[in-house]
DNA sequence: GGTTTTTATTGATCTGGATCAATTGAACTT
DNA sequence: AAGTTCAATTGATCCAGATCAATAAAAACC
């Protein structure tokens, strides 16, 4: 009988939980052009100059995208790679019979579906997370618009660099951390992203269920659960539903680091 | 790393042979052109063509490394990526005060290094697990040859590109596999790479220690030690110290898919 | 050759996190 | 407001693989 709830606290929300003053963010506000990843593959392309000369519509094009809904899928030919404009992504590596594998989650202002432009096809598909939106990029179109490919592909290089490097960091992290560390290491890791965008890296919504965390960090979504209220316990962050505010952020990293 | 299918047939025989007698292959012969993974990159700097006009060492040269010497270290600034000609490398990926990670194995015909094209610094350490040689392409001095870098840039997007395939499968694989199918898979994945090259993909020498595969598969050295044993045992391979033999790949695969 | 050092095998025990199972709680529908 | 459905929490149990420990076998060295 787990009724350790009412006896020593009315109507007091409970210390591990979010004041009630902290309202659901209703809709995202989208990131201006400067904070995007995208960021200098649209100045090579001059986009956001003036006078471009290169009509709106012909290689970017910007689309809304329902929760649920797939930007693109896996197999699909390569056509466009996407930054987030706002909201929110996971990417599904199809895994035989097995349900997908997460291998990851894109936010605003970052890059999804430059593999797609190694292989050809995507290898993976990508599916919002919430009412999101998107910047599609048409780079099979780049061709006939006869600009200068050199300097986009140095961009792209650089893109497919970080993804290695970030996909090898978390390699080290499935090997060599415990549970405990990989949760504190990935909500340190989500504020960090969105910090870097210049949106609120101390109180954030998890837009991405329990099991999609779980698949990700190669746990079972029980332990993540467990895990997060054990976090809240211990003072790191306060959590409420899928709402966290990071409230000592040095006892999180000391968690991570183990 | 897997970089593109090769057309051409074997032209080296491989100093690894089958014999009865368990002989240790003494010095790897050295893989020719036709078979390597910079094959496309080399073909775009038109060499191996007759008359190139480029002065053989300003970009490509050939290496020597002796067992345990590394070709580049981690942090160090990029310069050039390599291709494997003869015996193996382990790539080491530093990992704060704990020992080093083993990120991936490269053998004859592979590629090492371009992620440091990405980064301008080499994300991590290459070291030779036996007495090896190398192609090494100096990227850059490349500017200075006054080369087109499209293609090149085109094929490096591809390199990178498998880069991260790979790395999205070995991800999978240590999320969802036991420790059994990790090490067949293993097995299984080192002989495929071989013969893509044209070398013996029944009978090799792995060239890495227990304690190397079980860091790279995040295992315990212990557990990849019992396992081998324990595949031998089933009559899948026939293991003699580091050298092995695939006797019943059927039931590799099987254990490998669970 | 013999001696030391490193690497691998095998056994015995222990544990973190999976799995099974039962509620509870949110978010949609109507 | 009352179902209905899906997500999350919490508890109880179990096991794959880590860890500890003790040889054994290669490789390296003199």
């Amino acid at each position: 009988m787990p009724t350790h709830t009412d006896e020593h606290s009315p109507k007091v929300v409970p210390e591990n939980r979010c004041s009630a003053t902290d309202d659901e963010p209703r809709v995202a506000a989208e990131l201006s052009c400067e904070l995007c990843g995208l960021g200098p593959v649209c100045h090579v392309l001059e986009y956001g100059e003036e006078g471009s000369g290169v009509p709106e519509g012909v290689l970017l094009r910007r689309r809304s995208v329902a929760r649920g809904q797939a930007i693109f899928s896996s197999q699909e030919p390569f056509r466009s790679i996407f930054a987030v404009q706002s909201g929110s992504f996971k990417t599904l590596l199809p895994n035989g019979p097995r349900a997908a594998q997460v291998i990851g989650f894109q936010f605003a202002g970052e890059v999804v579906g430059i593999e797609g432009m190694a292989e050809k096809h995507y290898p993976y598909t990508a599916r919002a997370l919430e009412n999101s939106s998107v910047c599609e990029l048409r780079l099979d179109r780049l061709p006939e618009s006869g600009k200068p490919l050199e300097a986009l592909q140095q961009s792209i290089i650089e893109m497919l660099g970080s993804t290695v490097a970030f996909n090898q960091e978390l390699i080290t992290t499935l090997i060599h951390q415990s549970a405990d560390q990989r949760i504190a290491g990935f909500i340190l890791g989500l504020s960090r992203r969105l910090q870097r965008r210049g949106l609120d890296g101390d109180f954030f919504v998890l837009s991405m269920s329990r099991s999609d965390i779980a698949n990700y960090l190669g746990l079972a979504s029980e332990t993540v659960s467990r895990i997060l209220t054990r976090l809240g316990r211990s003072g790191c962050i306060k959590l409420r539903h899928r709402r966290v505010r990071i409230t000592d952020r040095r006892a999180l990293e000391r968690t991570a680091n183990g």
